[in-house]
DNA sequence: CGCAGTTTTGATCCCCTTCAAGTTGGGTGG
DNA sequence: CCACCCAACTTGAAGGGGATCAAAACTGCG
């Protein structure tokens, strides 16, 4: 949502939409699998995660969410939700009616683009997370690379470091792989030189080198230009 | 976008669009990754995969397109291709360009309407293939039972049994499995009595026992009432 | 009939799982 | 301020699913 491209007129008339805000403690979902989302949510503060429950009962995140993104984007097509959302840190949400959603996106074009953008990132990055299915130490680093530009982008990166509120058991969530596996592919990323990686944060000291590890390419998130991130 | 919801008087609306049929031979990329989609298209005949290809070569389908799926959907937003689409056997496919598409979306409510669900399915596909990676065998077993339910929508399936114009490499690449493990995967479903699978068709005998054993559930495809697959 | 693409089979290796235990660290209450 | 506790992290050993490499058999087609 915050990003390039949209007047300011605009930015300023969704702004003044009737957002009413509301607080999720950690470990509560924010929007659960079968229902159907009344509002569109908008995460002010804090991480959530979009997951599903296997049949066995293991739960595998299929997205993160941080500040500044959607969730809830089923309300503009009255259908149920496939998967949950669940708050990994407590969260700050603002949500805009799904009365309102048809009547906004008619009288302002660009928001209904950027609903679409929004969409079409989520997808880009639910298919990258497929692709990475090749070996977890890659993985892991990808995903690592995915949360520095994306936190990067809304400014919550300082000379590399970043907060990573969330636990090894959630990123193995993320990867699929077990919380044991997890913990040692992390070891191995410290070893490697390229990263801290420590309780609740992560600083990154070679880009270039941790980029070329896991082959990763920034331009798939159609961030536009992204800021500066020291 | 043969989807049950939109009065007939829009059908027929968006029957008189000004789309160009064009046809595409198996083995050749409909839409390549890094291009911006200057329409969007609409396969009307054979099968189709959006791919990407890993950093070690190996390719990665994140999706199979059937008649009646759309592709390009970048188009609405201008956005470059972050993955590529190939005739897997040959294509007719229908183009409709992007300059229409926002007078068209504007003026028909209900296109845009199925723009947006054709999307959240396939979204939604995308979280089940990620849900999956738990063991090849259930995996192969649920994406056929994808393929059976999204075929039966279609009107091909004959008493259980439809095409499947894909080698077992293809589905290797779907499940991130060597075609060699595919292949020995498909032979346990075939000892497993639930179905047959042979050259160019899959024939299932007994649909409750399948959706039990890969917890396949037709829900998250969102069909509203598919009809009867006899 | 011969060739190319696909399917099949066999043997060996390794990434990741599983199970089980230990360690660390932050928070709470006495 | 220390003792305790629980969550998170760490470590070890053994087993299995799938990868890899190599080759054979089958299929359809020109």
């Amino acid at each position: 949502m915050r990003r390039a491209g949209a007047p300011a007129r605009e930015v300023a008339a969704v702004a003044d939409l009737p957002w009413a805000i509301r607080s999720v403690s950690r470990n509560r979902d924010i929007l659960s699998i079968g229902s159907r989302p009344t509002s569109l949510f908008l995460v002010l503060e804090g991480w959530a995660g979009r997951y599903n429950v296997r049949r066995e009962g293991s739960r595998r995140f299929t997205g993160f969410m941080l500040p500044g993104d959607l969730c809830g984007i089923h309300a503009v097509t009255k259908v149920d939700m496939d998967h949950s959302v669940l708050a990994l840190t407590n969260c700050l949400i603002a949500e805009l009616p799904a009365t309102q959603l048809d009547r906004v996106a008619q009288s302002l074009p660009s928001f209904a683009k950027a609903l679409w953008h929004a969409k079409l990132i989520e997808e880009a990055i639910l298919r990258k997370w497929l692709c990475n299915s090749e070996d977890a130490q890659r993985s892991l680093a990808h995903l690592l690379c995915e949360l520095h530009v994306r936190m990067s982008v809304i400014g919550q990166v300082n000379q590399g470091s970043f907060a990573l509120p969330i636990t090894q058991a959630d990123i193995g969530d993320a990867l699929s792989v077990t919380p044991v596996h997890t913990n040692r592919m992390v070891q191995k990323l410290r070893r490697s030189g390229w990263m801290e990686i420590g309780r609740g944060f992560v600083k990154i000291f070679d880009v270039e080198g941790l980029y070329r590890y896991c082959a990763f390419n920034p331009s798939y998130l159609h961030l536009g230009m992204v800021k500066g991130s020291s």
